[in-house]
RNA sequence: UGGGGCGUAGCCAAGCGGUAAGGCACGGGACUUUGGAUCCUGGAUUCGUAGGUUCGAAUCCUACCGCCCCAGCCA
């Protein structure tokens, strides 16, 4: 039977398929996201880690957490920790399969040291500037080094004395013999190993000499059983060496090593209107531009989900997207189709008026107030309906107003009528101003005949917009977010810095905003769609300061809005 | 002027020798007590360009053009 058939194909499955046809890893599928801890996740990373998340679970494989931390200098526990509630919380499992690369250092010490036997790598105490003028350039081949004949007893002393400490950070590396002459500059003895006196988030003082990533990744994935190793595009290049040491591990460590990975690379996500590089979002960070690695602005996981930005949403756009070997740069709208798609059969319908404009009801009773019932989510039953309260003040949104009207403007204005959502329809009477001129107040009559439901005005409005009492309105902090950058691709055709594309009005912040009661009884973290505004997200790191905050996570298609262009 | 990749509609992206899927965006229409949602509907004679092979090419071959990545003891 084929394999979850609604899944678009891509040329990752593609090849899977053909492997498991060719009885490839006795029929395994096994995955694996690999972060360093030295960062945030992003939703390029989500991509990564949905695509090998869904690719294991499609083909009935396994999928396994590991930290890559080679590097003890950039990594910390923090982003460990932050890590792994980004991939909880994006709904991935890797049940006790979480891995850290340092965990098996000792056999990573002791694969080293079957190479230098075998005479495929050497201790090299060429300084960096000397290790990268003897690699050559681009177009010219490296030479070799002086230490590249070292006797193999030499080696396995200098080796590990490296280990024992006894030499400075920089002095000496463990280097693999290859190919100095290589097209692939990678292929030019890599370096293995390096001397680091630094204390590891794991390890502690345990070790002063550190994996490359080039040594240990492929190494780990054959120790690890991953069969595919998906990776992104710039590691083409590394794919030879990848090989190499896998080979290299199959033939001196099969006591350990326990299939052929594979590397498969794919590109990146990238995404219009904002930035992806780790040292583009810490600066915006660190210089202030946002308030933290979950800024609702910011693309991380953290800021997705502080946005409101359920998982669900990331993981279809992510199935629609696909998977390519091409450089691409997806449509922010594109996003938000699917945000608002998984939304809008979740979220209950709420009203809050955003920019609010008084409207008295002249021939309403003064202290006359009537419930009225509203459904919580039109065309589905089940979700109930909900009673809220009218009366004789109410709020509307102000450009549900218009003085001078163009035409097609179905809404509110002088001597025109409208519909209040769920109650009656009201004709606007008088427009009151203050001293400047600005318009501060309507004077509306009501149709008593027309009450939602039960209307035998025979009145036809094209135009329904949404209110709140005022005498019942529950006042709320609405935050309005929107893309974070001017400018399609900010890292793009600038002379200048990112920085200069930032969107001024990235983030809006409403206080005292008239709202249905409702919404400040609600659970933080509740989703709710504000008639007619768009889906908004109760903050729960707000809520737990005693504040009512909602996020605005996407406005809602406004084709009036579209049209005025 | 080394090596590795990529070029299918405005943006993603299927397609793997048999006559261009799908999604987003966009346009038209229907419906609508969210100008929301939903539902129809339109768009590549053409797959970077030019040749070639073939009854037949986006798919195979050749050449060219354009774009991206690589010279960390980062990952």
């Amino acid at each position: 039977m084929a394999y979850e058939p609604e899944r678009d194909s891509n040329f990752i499955r593609t090849i899977i398929e053909k492997d498991l046809e060719e009885g490839k890893n006795g029929g395994r599928v096994h995955t694996r996201f690999p972060p360093e801890p030295n960062g945030y996740l992003h939703i390029g990373h989500a991509k990564a880690i949905l695509l090998n998340y869904s690719i294991a679970q499609d083909y009935k494989g396994k999928f396994n957490l590991r930290f890559d931390d080679t590097n003890p200098i950039k990594e910390e526990q923090e982003f460990v920790d932050s890590i792994i509630d980004d991939l909880h919380w994006l709904g991935v499992d890797w049940e006790d399969r979480l891995f850290f690369t340092s965990d098996s250092f000792e056999l990573k010490y002791e694969f080293a040291r079957r190479l230098i036997k075998a005479g495929r790598a050497y201790v090299c105490d060429l300084s960096p500037e000397e290790i990268r003028e003897y690699r050559g350039t681009l177009t010219e081949p490296g030479t070799e080094s002086p230490y590249r004949n070292r006797s193999v007893d030499e080696n396995l002393e200098l080796f590990e004395r490296m280990r024992q400490g006894e030499f400075p950070d920089g002095s000496r590396v463990l280097r693999a013999k290859i190919d100095m002459a290589s097209g692939n500059l990678n292929m030019r003895d890599p370096v293995l190993y390096r001397i680091l006196h630094a204390k590891h988030h794991r390890t502690g003082d345990k070790w002063c000499i550190y994996p490359m990533y080039d040594f240990d990744h492929p190494f780990t994935d054959a120790l690890e059983g991953i069969t595919h190793s998906l990776c992104s595009i710039e590691y083409s290049d590394h794919r030879p060496l990848y090989d190499w040491v896998v080979e290299n591990a199959l033939e001196l460590m099969p006591e350990v090593i326990k299939c052929r990975s594979r590397q498969i690379e794919f590109a990146r996500f990238n995404m219009t209107y904002t930035v992806m590089s780790k040292r583009k979002l810490r600066c915006l960070v660190e210089e202030g531009h946002v308030s933290g690695w979950d800024d609702p602005r910011m693309p991380t996981i953290a800021g997705l989900r502080r946005r409101g930005v359920t998982p669900a949403a990331i993981a279809s756009f992510m199935e629609e997207v696909g998977v390519a070997r091409a450089e691409s740069t997806v449509d922010l709208a594109m996003f938000e189709h699917f945000i608002r798609q998984d939304l809008e059969d979740k979220a209950l319908r709420m009203m809050a008026v955003l920019h609010p404009l008084k409207v008295v009801i002249t021939n309403w009773p003064e202290e006359k107030i009537e419930l009225v019932e509203l459904e919580n989510m039109p065309g589905d039953e089940g979700a109930g309906t909900r009673q809220v309260p009218f009366g004789r003040e109410l709020y509307i949104e102000q450009e549900d107003f218009m003085e001078e009207p163009p035409k097609k403007f179905y809404r509110l204005a002088p001597g025109r009528e409208v519909r209040l959502k769920g109650a009656y329809i009201i004709r606007c009477e008088e427009v009151i101003k203050d001293a400047e001129g600005n318009i501060t107040e309507l004077r509306c009559t009501y149709d008593p005949q027309s009450k939602s439901g039960q209307d035998t005005s025979g009145k036809k409005v094209r135009g329904v917009i949404h209110w709140v009492s005022a005498r019942h309105a529950a006042r709320i902090t609405v935050r309005l977010y929107d893309k974070l950058f001017i400018k399609e691709n900010p890292e793009d055709e600038g002379e200048g810095d990112f920085i200069d594309y930032l969107n001024p009005e990235s983030l809006v912040v409403l206080e005292d905003v008239p709202a249905e009661p409702a919404l400040a009884e609600a659970a933080p973290g509740s989703r709710f769609q504000f008639l007619r505004k768009g889906f908004f997200y109760l903050d729960p790191v707000a809520a737990r300061e005693g504040r009512i905050v909602y996020n605005r996570i996407v406005s809602l298609k406004d084709s009036w809005a579209k049209m005025k262009k």
